[in-house]
DNA sequence: CGTTTCTTTCAGTACAAACTGAATATACAG
DNA sequence: CTGTATATTCAGTTTGTACTGAAAGAAACG
């Protein structure tokens, strides 16, 4: 991974937009699609080299990547330097970043929702309306929270099938 | 909605701050928030003042929202302003903002996937190994795509039916 | 039509997040 | 231990996005 292709560069450079555009920053993105496309673990003065970034920059988001459980240091063979590899399964992937972005994110909201019901004052201005959009929003939230966990749960290429199973019902719907 | 209540504050407040961690302007976001709310249409002029920011800023935001078509201006006998209103089903706004960033962000992904794997040239180096990368990530967006395109067609609640047959797959399966 | 009311546009500014490079810390080899 | 290679931290800077206020543009009114 020396010198990038053409094709690599391009994928490289949208990841990192998307990436900004979904609230990641844009060189974590661009340094795990350059892991992702490598068919070797890379040390980081690479990557710094490779997508010229400040050697201090990669350290901080190869960590944020760490985190996430999508990329991990390995050792090399007569190398001290640690090498960064990424996770290969596309699935697993988004499971791992789905699962903690609910976490960090939509679990908070649901608590403020549910805080937000039991802290409603009856008698202020207007309570009647705002426990209704709460309680409506809160249900989505719920809803979400049961899809997560079904998905966590279902074994590997039960989606599909349950892909397949709303084709059917949707057919028998009209 | 002329003064806000503790509870409110704090929704329109964690909604802003939801925004931005999915790309999501936070005064776009607040302003939803508000509407969302609202149990009538608000004028630009009280949401500017609700939330303390410019008009123009106002402006620019609820145009955004109208794109997505969660918001739309209404009008109200004896009043030359134009007063908007929040879309107040749940699941049909997450729907349309879910459609709209699909084709923003995950079609073009899928398009710059495609094209990569048009223009690989097999003489470049290592150009299996991104073949295969690119041939992975472009399988799960096809498959994003299909449920997707699935979700869209059901008949309301049939969500929830297909979370019900998940759970009994599941416990099928092990 | 001219006036008033409301809305949008836009150039400039403010702000938050990202990034850098130097300094510091850590790990290892001799 | 000492010296060297690598990794991390952090203060300061840059950059990009959001926001403001003034000015221009529309629309309704008399």
């Amino acid at each position: 991974m020396a010198e990038l292709t053409g094709v690599q560069k391009q994928y490289i450079l949208h990841w990192g937009e998307m990436g900004t555009r979904w609230g990641i920053n844009r060189t974590v993105a661009q340094i795990h699609a350059l892991l992702y496309l490598s068919p070797r673990a890379l040390p980081a003065e690479e990557i710094a080299e490779t997508l010229s970034v400040a050697r201090s920059n990669v350290s901080t988001s190869i960590r944020e990547l760490e985190t996430w459980g999508i990329v991990r240091a390995v050792h090399v063979l007569g190398d001290r330097r640690e090498h960064y590899e990424s996770m290969k399964d596309v699935w697993e992937m988004f499971r791992l970043v789905i699962e903690q972005r609910k976490r960090r994110e939509i679990d908070p909201t649901r608590e403020m929702l549910r805080r937000g019901l039991a802290d409603l004052d009856p008698k202020e201005l207007g309570a009647d309306y705002t426990r209704e959009r709460l309680a409506a929003m809160a249900g989505f939230f719920e809803a979400v929270t049961e899809l997560h966990d079904q998905m966590k749960r279902l074994p590997t290429g039960t989606v599909r099938k349950l892909l397949r199973m709303g084709t059917k019902m949707r057919r028998k719907a009209g």
